[in-house]
DNA sequence: CCTGCTATCAACCTTTTGGTTGATGGCGTT
DNA sequence: AACGCCATCAACCAAAAGGTTGATAGCAGG
């Protein structure tokens, strides 16, 4: 293949944004921005499309928050499920443990936040094309730190429970929307509360945020 | 001066969004972006230095979240208090009211919305160089809407009880630490949840903090 | 002066949460 | 195979929160 140029599609629905990595990007040597999308499922039309023209995307840059239309990680789950995936580097605003749980879950191959310096999102994008994983010195740092002291892990499921009760709603309507009973929800709220150190769930919310663990509603 | 270019300052946290406004306005005729600052304290020296090099800004593109360092809020106060303040234009992701009236009552002389297609953003930044308002459609809709259907305001008292509320207290830990009784504390919180439209603590300091009525633990 | 808003409190009742105990099955590790 | 962790559910009880009615008092505005 002798180095071609990496190919790129940003998906954001920020066209300032777009406009921002096309410029940057395009700045660099080796990269080319083939495409652009406003949200994640115009993202795997445009993967598909350019799939069968035989010119494959390299890499997707892919925002998680998106305004309108499928966000990012559930952009993420259905691309990798595409013949020939692409790596798909997250490129976010939030690094709470949530938003990188929920992406590495999907199948990101790295995650790097938006406020870094343009060379750090080059080499991640570099290393996504290479099909290594890219993670941002604040994630990894976090991720670090939270092995060298043992916080109280909160599992995958715990952590989704807990953003549905930062919405505010009951233990009933938890229940609904995750098609378990109110008698598991409770259980869960047990170990949580246990493992944050408190005791209601408005606390356990103040603390979630608090260590990053959720974002708050906005 | 015979229709110079505007000249604009950038002030945004995110390198990315520097980028994508730089390359935007910069395709437009008439538009130099002549300097670009991450945070509010840096934005108001550049503004001084430009001045005193003859050079001065016609427009500052402000974002109003930054990570670090001075907010757009307080820059902006701090813009209109020099001698030839130029007009500050606000470019944000969010368009809560909270945001909105702070920022026009900095002395704001606009409010887009990230998101908004490039024409609306080059016409915006012309309208505030020319000393006009420019509102984003979102925005001028949401400021009828709210003069239509005044939005409920939350007394003083009821904020107190809201920011102990958000940290997880509970109404007799509330009761004690306001020097009032459980029943008074109960009170509130049924007026809280009337205003908000919500009927329990939790969703309370959902909606709370995504008014940014008040702020999240973090 | 009357009206409305705010802040305070009480009594009462219903619903929701929190806390406990115990049980099942899956999954991964030792 | 045995152990631990996770996710699921049930039944039960105690505590907290939510909802209602009603009352008092200050203060601002028409």
């Amino acid at each position: 293949m002798l180095m071609g140029e990496i190919r790129i599609l940003l998906v954001d629905d920020h066209p300032v944004v777009r406009a921002g990595l096309r410029a940057m990007l395009t700045e660099f040597e080796g990269f080319t921005v083939v495409a652009e999308a406003p949200e994640g499922a115009a993202a795997v039309k445009e993967v598909q499309r350019l799939a069968v023209l035989g010119e494959p995307v390299d890499v997707v840059l892919m925002d998680l928050q998106m305004g309108e239309g499928m966000d990012g990680v559930s952009a993420t789950k259905a691309l990798k499920e595409l013949p020939d995936a692409p790596p798909v580097l997250i490129l976010t605003t939030y690094d709470t443990d949530a938003d990188i749980l929920a992406a590495v879950e999907a199948g990101a191959s790295g995650y790097m936040l938006k406020d870094a310096p343009p060379e750090q999102i080059r080499s991640a994008v570099q290393s996504a094309a290479a099909g290594q994983t890219a993670l941002a010195p604040e994630v990894a740092a976090r991720l670090m730190g939270r092995i060298r002291n043992p916080a109280p892990v909160l599992s995958a499921r715990e952590v989704e429970l807990l953003e549905l009760l930062s919405t505010g709603m009951s233990n009933k309507a938890i229940a609904k929307e995750l098609f378990i009973s109110e008698a598991t929800v409770k259980t869960h709220l047990v170990h949580i509360y246990d493992k944050l150190g408190v005791d209601n769930r408005t606390a356990a919310i103040s603390v979630a945020v608090s260590r990053r663990i959720i974002r708050s509603a906005g």
